[in-house]
Parts: C-alpha cells; structure tokens; sequence
DNA sequence: AGCCAGGCCAAGC
DNA sequence: GCTTGGCATGGC
C-alpha cells in the first residue's frame, strides 16, 4: 500500500526534484540552513532569508562560524522565529563546522539545540544522502486520513513503517516525501479538496467528515 | 482579517 | 511520560 501510494502520487505529480537549492553556496549547507528556517515556516519566507544570505555571501561555514548573532537574526528575519533559529544555525555550524560527512549522525544533530527529528532526518536525507525517511506534518495528516496509522503515532514508529514497507532507497525517500507535501498542499489540506484527489479511490477519509 | 506555514523546546502536570 | 504555550514573519 506505502507503494502504491508512492506510485499515484509520482503519476500525478511527476518527479519533484527535491531539495530546491541556489546552486551558488555549498549544497549541504544550504540545505542544512533551509531545513533549519522552513521549521513551521512557508517555503517562500526561507527564500526570502536565504536569498539575503546569498546576497550578502553568509551562506558559508566561515561567515557564519564568525558572523555576530545579531547580524544573522536580521538576516533571517523573514523566516520568522528568527531570534530562536538564528542560535540554532549558530549551533549546527559550531557543531558540524570541523567534522568529515561520515561523522555527522542522526544522534550528532538531535543533540544540537534547536533541531529536533524531522529537521535532522531532512539534512541526513537530503544532505547527506543518507536512508532516513522524514515525517512531517503533512505526512501524519495524510495517512491518518487515508486510515493507515493512528493519529497519535509517534515520529520513529511512523518513520519505522514506512522504512519497513519500501526499499531502502535515498531517492525514492526523497521523491516520496516530496510528493507527500505537494499533495498535501494540493489536496489533503487543513480542509481538504477532496474533489478529484488522486488518492480518494483509496482513502478511507478519517477525520474529514 | 484571520488563518496558516515542510517544528522545537521548556515548563507544568 | 504527555500536554501546552511561546516563538514571528508574510502570503492568501
């Protein structure tokens, strides 16, 4: 059923491409920052932030290893929660800054304040390549309503299932939770269109009635 | 003009 | 252990 899903949602939607990313700063720290800004944040404040990175060349490890906290937070103002994820990037850098990719564990980042499983499990994924499929919001919201997980699952059972029932596959985390989240922005919204989903044939639409 | 967005943490039961 | 409140901006 998890690829099955999988499947409809990749012939609905196609290919997502997932992470967006400038391709003029280093990619996994680009990526690691947007993870760290998008965290209950519309996309496009991350860009707004991000591109003020880039345009003032901070979106680097020595810029940011030294750039005086205050000076990041304006930075990153547009994001939102700017005074929290301002430490948090501070954090990461110090933490991450002096250490080879194969150091850098799900455990490392949980102990560095501010990033919690989802934002860790995005930078592993989409970072680092690495076979951790992320949960989000979207992701619960979806298959609690397509009525194949309780409401109340906890993030590792929830990332256990899905891992369980796919191949261990970087890309085909990567697609899969991108296709989550554009299909919950399209369809499976707070309230959701159920007119037309591409998942109604199987969706045993909990909680919408 | 309220509601929402790709969470996380600290405090209080 | 679980629940709750705080954190903040900008688009629709």
């Amino acid at each position: 059923m998890y690829f099955e899903i999988y499947n409809r949602l990749l012939l609905e939607y196609g290919h997502q491409n997932w992470w967006p990313v400038s391709g003029k700063a280093d990619t996994f720290l680009e990526i690691s920052i947007g993870a760290i800004l998008t965290q209950n944040t519309n996309w496009q404040n991350v860009e707004k932030a991000l591109n003020n990175l880039l345009s003032q060349s901070a979106l680097d490890w020595d810029v940011l290893y030294k750039i005086h906290i205050e000076r990041l937070q304006s930075l990153i103002k547009p994001a939102g929660f700017y005074k929290r994820k301002a430490k948090t990037i501070k954090n990461f850098v110090k933490t991450v800054y002096s250490l080879n990719k194969d150091q850098i564990t799900r455990d490392l980042l949980l102990k560095i304040k501010g990033i919690g499983k989802e934002t860790a499990d995005s930078i592993l994924l989409y970072g680092l390549e690495k076979p951790f499929f992320v949960i989000d919001a979207y992701t619960i919201r979806l298959f609690v309503r397509l009525g194949l997980v309780n409401k109340d699952i906890k993030y590792d059972k929830l990332q256990h299932v899905f891992q369980e029932n796919l191949p261990e596959d970087v890309s085909l985390y990567k697609e899969y939770h991108a296709l989550i989240v554009n299909h919950c922005k399209t369809y499976c919204k707070k309230r959701p269109d159920c007119i037309n989903c591409p998942l109604e044939s199987v969706c045993a639409k909990n909680g919408i009635i």
